[in-house]
DNA sequence: CGGTTTTAAGCTAGCTTAAAACCGGTGCCCTAGT
């Protein structure tokens, strides 16, 4: 059987590879042997082969969750072409189709069904599966569970729940480029994953070359942005805030176009492809470009605007130097920007609409869509209150939504579910903040973006602006408080030293987010202790 | 939260300035009408 066959052997038919990349053959074994798996890796080293492996080695049907219809269906291609079996199921696939997809997924061969969250949470879908469990689960791009599931996709929530509700557990892979440790942690909790190997590798991307300038004046730095971007050789990604910039910047550059999910499909498209074939040097673009963009020879990203977070800012400027060759990240900042990214993460919920829910839900089992309708809630709106309220221990998300058997009084639940999105609310500002102090930063900035994401790395980098111009020095670990130690504040609770360095560490608390401190200070007044 | 546009006010008949209102990012799905 192929169970018997080695990881090494199936790797080289399948993909005609002799070596394979440091991660790959960790991943695919601990996949084979019934293992989850969360597998942080650039793009372009090789993920899918990850799951490609996995899925022939345990010989059945895999489910792979994906989070753009383009991206799953350029995924199932590069299978196609490795002789695997596909099917993509979407709102565009017909009787047909599905029924293809339903019978691949029924039979006990590797086949690889690639869907969207939204899909897998159909009734249909989740009964078929229920039916006949896949062998393998694989979520892509499973940052996405920790960035969109909170507002934008909440079914990124639930994936977990289909998980846990199938007869026969699969093994369930998770796949990403960046996530910092806290996203780690949350894609394990939220998918349910048991004791996973984590393999994460290759978070340094040395060929780019990394720097900031700051502006006051608003007509500086656009200007500055357009200089650059002129200057610049080869293809390059220009970031803009909103739609409306990514048109001003696209008028004033040479052979640059601008893309944003405004536009038509087909312009969209069109934008896409003629910067991948090189008829078109720059795309000026909201965040809406990048995520399945594999362009190889991408010599600059250019934010005129800063990101809300080093997270989304280390997943955009990696789209760069994936040939190994040089490229450049610059960030045009003006403190001013933080204002927007603070704007996205919006307000609290109003505690009459909770507990107009919560209520609802207390009459009995119902339906989302009853209870949208019975609340005056909007399906989105709903969602998102439901998870807070489903998290805060008041309700159940079934097939119908219910209490749970000992519910809370209505003030309790409703005053967890705000706590909740209080936090969250507090927890994401931070990491605006963390944006602006490597904006500010006159230390490395690799170093920085490195620690943040939690890899050991000492050593100025020798590529940034601050280490050319010497501002950088080796500066040894914080000694009372070194990197990775557990500590517990008096106040804000239990964390992780993310830095420390001189007199300061950052450390990222678990419910209230990233804080710099003062050493001396913490220690004299006692609020800073190890566990 | 901050930038941009629109409306209102103020002082004197169309211009300047102030206040107020508005807008901002990411995609799936499904249904109705061409």
């Amino acid at each position: 059987m192929e169970r018997r066959r080695g990881v090494a052997e199936v790797a080289g038919d399948l993909l005609g590879v002799r070596e394979l990349r440091p991660g790959q053959r960790e991943a695919m074994e601990a996949l084979a042997g019934g293992r989850d798996a969360l597998v942080v890796m650039p793009t372009g080293s090789g993920k899918s082969a990850v799951y490609e492996v996995a899925g022939v080695l345990l010989g059945g049907p895999v489910v792979v969750v994906s989070p753009l219809v383009s991206l799953q269906r350029d995924q199932a291609l590069g299978l196609r072409e490795n002789g695997l079996e596909t099917h993509v199921l979407n709102a565009t696939a017909g009787r047909a189709r599905r029924e293809r997809a339903h019978a691949a997924l029924a039979a006990d061969r590797p086949a690889f069904v690639f869907m969207a969250p939204e899909q897998l949470l159909r009734d249909d879908v989740r009964a078929r599966l229920g039916e006949s469990p896949p062998r393998l689960l694989v979520v892509d791009e499973a940052h996405c569970i920790s960035a969109w599931g909170h507002d934008f996709r909440p079914d990124y929530l639930r994936l977990g729940a289909v998980v846990a509700a199938l007869r026969d557990r699969p093994v369930v892979a998770a796949l990403t480029a960046t996530a910092a440790p806290p996203v780690r942690a949350e894609i394990v909790e939220r998918l349910g994953m048991r004791d996973p190997a984590e393999i994460v590798k290759g978070f340094d991307r040395p060929e780019i070359r990394l720097s900031v300038r700051r502006f006051g004046d608003a007509d500086d730095r656009a200007d500055a942005v357009v200089r650059t971007a002129e200057e610049l050789d080869g293809p390059g990604i220009v970031y803009a805030a909103t739609r409306k910039d990514t048109t001003r910047y696209a008028e004033r550059l040479r052979s640059a176009r601008a893309y944003h999910a405004g536009l038509r499909k087909k312009e969209r498209d069109a934008v896409q492809a003629e910067f991948m074939d090189g008829r078109t040097r720059i795309v000026v673009a909201t965040s809406a470009f990048g995520m399945g963009i594999d362009k190889p020879d991408i010599r600059f990203v250019l934010h005129s605007h800063v990101t809300g977070s080093p997270d989304e800012y280390y997943q955009e400027i990696g789209r760069a130097g994936r040939d190994g060759d040089p490229a450049e990240a610059v960030c045009f900042y003006r403190s001013e920007d933080l204002g927007l990214p603070r704007f996205f993460t919006g307000g609290l919920p109003d505690e009459d609409t909770v507990a107009a829910v919560y209520e609802a839900v207390t009459e009995g089992p119902v339906t989302r869509r009853e209870l949208a309708a019975r609340t005056g809630v909007s399906a989105r709106r709903l969602a998102v209150l439901l998870d807070l309220l489903a998290e805060a221990g008041a309700v159940r998300l079934l097939r119908r939504v219910r209490p749970v058997p000992d519910p809370p009084s209505r003030d309790a639940a409703v005053g967890a579910a705000v706590r909740l999105a209080g936090n969250r609310r507090d927890v994401e500002r931070t990491r605006i903040e963390m944006m602006r102090r490597y904006c500010e930063l006159t230390d490395c900035r690799r170093r920085f973006l490195l620690r943040y994401f939690g890899e050991a790395y000492d050593r100025p980098c020798g590529r940034c602006d601050n280490c050319e111009a010497g501002r950088a020095e080796a500066r040894a670990d914080n000694r009372t408080f070194p990197t990775g130690t557990r500590v517990e504040h008096r106040e804000w609770g239990p964390g992780q030293v993310v830095e420390g360095e001189g007199d300061r560490v950052t450390v990222l608390f678990d419910d209230v987010g990233y804080r710099e401190l003062l050493v001396e200070s913490v220690l004299d007044n006692d609020l800073l202790k190890r566990v």
